[in-house]
DNA sequence: ATAACTGTAATAAAAAACATTACAATTTTA
DNA sequence: TAAAATTGTAATGTTTTTTATTACAGTTAT
């Protein structure tokens, strides 16, 4: 993950929500966002492969919730953006020669993997309907 | 957190459990870890600010556990080589203009901090001896 | 005294993240 | 049907972050 994925996906869900089903640009998402409405697209493409999202092309286009947000979980969200451990990057090569090298990413990836596991069960009390219900 | 801080130290940690109260140079350590001897002794610097470890200069020096294995808790480990938040690094920089972008990052930081509260409980069950006796 | 370390700063290199540009494809609407 | 607005996507460039390297003063053992 590229470590603000999970905070662009859940403000554009946000924004999407907020928008009460009406298609709404990259650009102006980017514009609430503040990045690149590119990276805006992207982060869509995947958001639309999880199914959480659709989009429409050509003008007058953009995207909308493709599912109520109370059916929306962050753990989920959180899972949708995840591409490596958050507690470190796996371009770990420690030395085979060491006995403690060669065996250390093992028990590191189970040590992760009940620690993320944690940390999912805990977003997932949340849907984007609770999340969304805190903005004023 | 440079996000492999944690596995750095807990890396440094299992070698200096293993050498059970023995010095070992930040040398040695970097070898085993495979990375730089200058990156170890910086985290070799952090982990005795916490009290994890001690030092001993000059020929013959190195680092040796400050306390017994089964009393450092990977929790806290863990929030002492942590730096930002796990689930988004805040340079995140939102419109003030937009109703939700002004309002955004208050909740994702309680949403983080929940969830990162869970992840330290998850860790917190284990000591680093409990770590280091899964080794062979 | 010399050798083997640590501590630390400065600099350089590499990698990752992010922005920008560009443009084809799609859709609306005048 | 042509123009305008938008998505989808690739390619490239810029910036930031991470990591490595070099260098050397200070410390301790022998």
């Amino acid at each position: 993950m590229s470590n603000s994925r999970f905070p662009i996906s859940l403000h554009i869900l946000t924004l999407l929500n907020e928008a009460k089903g009406a298609v709404v640009s990259s650009e102006y998402l980017a514009g609430s966002i503040n990045i690149n409405p590119v990276l805006v697209r992207k982060e869509i493409m995947n958001l639309r492969k999880h199914g959480f999202v659709e989009s429409k092309e050509g003008k007058g286009g953009g995207s909308f919730l493709a599912k109520s947000a109370k059916d929306i979980n962050l753990g989920e969200v959180y899972q949708s953006v995840r591409s490596s451990n958050v507690l470190g990057q796996h371009k770990n090569e420690p030395n085979p020669k060491c006995p403690i090298g060669r065996q250390i990413n093992q028990h590191l990836d189970s040590l992760y993997s009940n620690a993320e596991n944690a940390l999912i069960a805990n977003l997932s009390k949340q849907t984007l309907a609770d999340f969304a219900s805190a903005f004023e």
